[in-house]
DNA sequence: CGGCCATCCTGCACGC
DNA sequence: TGCGTGCAGGATGGCC
């Protein structure tokens, strides 16, 4: 499930193999992934200039226009080709290809000239220098939402998912079912800190690795090791020892522990 | 504005 | 053993 530093770990291994490759062929075994009409002629002959992020979507710039990828939840850019679940593959001139492999096929590919058009509804970046306390502080304020669902809103804020989400608020000490507007200074600053760490911590881990596929899983992360509530329902709390509570909020599993962490409302 | 629902997909865990 | 049911979830779009 790729949030935010799972992609920083996807992209920084596409720049070490895939800059300077030129495509010369396109095969689309799902469609849906990759509308073949628009892209063919706007990416064959195109040579990759950089590999970069913006949240959870990963920019494949081109001399003209880029390749944006949204990996959603299962889908894995590889150039090791997998047995299973391809979607679209890049062939280039070197004779090297790119495969986007997608078990549940959520993960989409767009050709665009100009990316911006695409991204330009996400919030802060997490890790971003303007992305300050008190400017975090001020979006938390104007909203009379839920903060869960608000933290996963990425028009608000962009890159977290749900893994993240549960983490940071957990460190945070403030119930997912808190108003935004409602949580005190003090714990929006423990909450921006802990969005921070935690997706640092996880970036240095290279991301956080749930569920093993047989096929091609060459670059898990270590991350899970390091979770504190998600996936533990009904298990101890690490800090304070009441059993981890698990219900539904936003249509989202979401773990908490209800006496570490305080309803604001 | 905010919340809720369905949708897209497949594999897997669970209950009987 | 096997079958049916439900769950997992990122993002979007529709509805109230």
């Amino acid at each position: 499930m790729p949030e935010l530093p799972e992609v920083e770990t996807v992209v920084r291994g596409l720049q070490q193999t895939i800059v300077g490759e030129t495509i010369i062929d396109l095969e689309v075994p799902w469609d849906k992934a990759l509308n073949p009409d628009d892209a063919y002629d706007s990416l064959v002959g195109k040579t990759i200039q950089s590999v970069t992020r913006r949240a959870k979507f990963i920019i494949i710039k081109l001399e003209t226009g880029a390749l944006v990828v949204h990996l959603r939840m299962t889908g894995k850019l590889t150039p090791v080709f997998p047995e299973k679940w391809i979607t679209v593959i890049l062939h280039f001139q070197s004779g090297n290809a790119l495969y986007f492999q997608d078990m549940r096929k959520f993960g989409r590919m767009i050709y665009t000239d100009d990316p911006a058009d695409l991204l330009g509804h996400l919030g802060p970046e997490p890790l971003d220098e303007d992305f300050t306390a008190a400017i975090f502080l001020k979006m938390l304020s104007s909203k009379q939402r839920t903060i869960k669902p608000l933290l996963l809103d990425q028009t608000f804020l962009s890159g977290l998912g749900n893994i993240y989400v549960d983490e940071a608020l957990f460190l945070a000490g403030i119930q997912p079912q808190s108003i935004a507007s409602a949580v005190p200074a003090k714990n929006g600053v423990l909450l921006h800190q802990a969005i921070q760490s935690i997706l640092s911590a996880s970036i240095k881990a290279q991301g956080t690795t749930i569920l093993n596929f047989s096929h091609g899983d060459n670059q898990s992360g270590t991350y899970q090791a390091a979770l504190q509530v998600y996936g533990r329902k009904a298990q101890p709390c690490l800090i304070c020892e009441t059993p981890i509570e698990k219900i539904k909020l936003g249509q989202r599993g979401t773990h908490f522990c209800p006496k570490c962490q305080l309803n604001y409302n």
